[in-house]
DNA sequence: AAGCAGAGGTAAGGTCTC
DNA sequence: CCAAGAGACCTTACCTCT
């Protein structure tokens, strides 16, 4: 997160003591009840009970949001009534929900669901902009007081940490449920709000396990509670399995994780590849070595925004033009602002079709100069199909190096690079485009 | 001249997560 | 017709160097 630094430094300890702490290591997984909603909820207790529907982060949705129609300039939530949803529209967009109260999600209303949909299946929920300062606020604050309890703890996003409470005094007591008692309560002390821990032998188990008594519980899990409490559930518990392998898991009548852990680990190598085959075969045992990183460099910095309606390449190369210039501008100010520099550029582009197209560049100089981005990215736009219109487009920066801390590039002979056009060009529009790419 | 193997870099697409 | 944004990581393919 964001501004969030582990106090202590990365205890190289972690790994080395594994081994030795292998019988007894205890790790929790954190995860905040509700958190976005739980944050406005605080704000706004009237809401408590009624359902609510977070989301959007769309400019125009918080305009909207926070002036109110009659841009009083209160930022109150309203109660956009059916016949307005023209209006909402207009400013809704194509945004998406975030988050949804229990109520809300009674009438099927859930995160990552649009806004338009969510409107139509629940008219009279209160539609609310996320507020991401006061929610970094909280994560900020929640994350602080479980530091100042166990150091070791692992960023996962704004409502989720790994703790390791295998050293940490009393950590082993009740198998951890005394510490997450502990850190429960002072959680909702300092900040009002509730959490749900799962403490376990691993982070893959600890994950799981604060699942099983939410909002507000804690489940401990060991590891000879595998077959009756993991094997039971659904493959697509296990983190790291999304919607695409839970799919062909389930055409391979593989449905719990049980029925995983009993496939062959060859068989599951040849349906899904050598790794990840070998992963889902470990992680249906329940086995899981990976440490608690208490910090970690970023890969990328990325900077990405859809548009209000589908733009064309040619017929709305100026609005393009600017869009695409002031993301490179952003992903420049955001490398500054951290202090790092890049080497590699990138881009997206998201057709109308839904389509997505990828095209980067690694330089031979780092940079986090706007126009250098700016001047790479547009060369990655010449390598891609222009012909369809776009909804969204993106700029990428990786490679990445602290500012002043850049390795030295090994002057390699032939060091390639430069514009060496790459093989295929899934119809890489040549002359065609020839025109509307160098307008960028 | 051609071929192989392994390592490491680069590029493009895809999946998953919050 | 509807489907955000940011970031990590994986797979595959291709390239170069040794």
């Amino acid at each position: 997160m964001d501004g969030v630094t582990n106090a202590s430094p990365a205890l190289p300890c972690a790994n080395i003591d594994a081994p030795a702490a292998a019988g007894r290591r205890r790790i929790a997984h954190l995860d905040m009840d509700a958190f976005f909603a739980s944050v406005e909820l605080l704000r706004y207790p009237q809401l408590k009970g009624l359902p609510v529907v977070i989301g959007g982060g769309r400019r125009k949705v918080d305009e909207l949001l926070l002036q109110g129609p009659d841009g009083n300039g209160l930022r109150e939530p309203h109660f956009i009534p059916v016949e307005d949803f023209p209006l909402l529209k207009d400013y809704v967009g194509r945004g998406v929900i975030t988050t949804a109260t229990y109520p809300a999600r009674q009438f099927g209303v859930g995160s990552a669901m649009g806004m338009m949909k969510a409107a139509r299946l629940c008219p009279q929920a209160i539609v609310l902009p996320v507020d991401f300062d006061e929610v970094r606020r909280f994560s900020r604050l929640f994350k602080s007081t479980i530091m100042d309890i166990a150091p070791v703890m692992q960023d996962r996003g704004v409502d989720e940490v790994y703790v390791d409470f295998t050293d940490v005094p009393g950590g082993q007591r009740e198998g951890g449920r005394v510490l997450a008692r502990l850190i429960q309560k002072s959680i909702f002390d300092v900040t009002g709000l509730t959490c749900s821990i799962g403490v376990a032998p691993n982070r893959l188990l600890a994950k799981m396990a604060s699942e099983f008594n939410k909002p507000n519980g804690i489940s401990i899990v060991y590891e000879e509670d595998l077959q009756s409490k993991i094997w039971p559930l659904h493959v697509r518990k296990i983190n790291g399995i999304g919607p695409k392998a839970g799919e062909k898991l389930a055409r391979l009548g593989v449905e719990t994780i049980g029925q995983l852990a009993a496939q062959d680990e060859q068989w599951l190598m040849g349906h899904f590849g050598k790794s990840t085959g070998a992963w889902m075969h470990r992680v249906s045992w329940g086995r899981d070595d990976s440490p608690v990183v208490t910090e970690s460099e970023p890969v990328s910095m990325s900077r990405e925004t859809t548009f209000d309606r589908d733009l064309h390449a040619v017929r709305d190369r100026a609005e393009l033009g600017a869009i695409f210039t002031d993301l490179c501008m952003r992903v420049a100010e955001d490398l500054k602002r951290k202090g790092y520099v890049a080497r590699t550029i990138g881009i997206k582009l998201r057709y109308d079709d839904f389509k997505i197209a990828t095209r980067d560049h690694t330089a031979s100089m780092y940079t986090a100069d706007g126009a250098t981005i700016r001047q790479l990215a547009g060369q990655c736009l010449k390598r891609v199909p222009l012909d369809k219109r776009l909804r969204l487009l993106g700029v990428r920066a990786s490679t990445l190096a602290r500012l002043g801390e850049e390795p030295a590039l090994a002057p390699r002979a032939g060091a390639q690079a430069d514009a060496r056009p790459r093989r295929q060009g899934v119809g890489d529009v040549e002359g065609g485009s020839g025109g509307t790419a160098s307008l960028f």
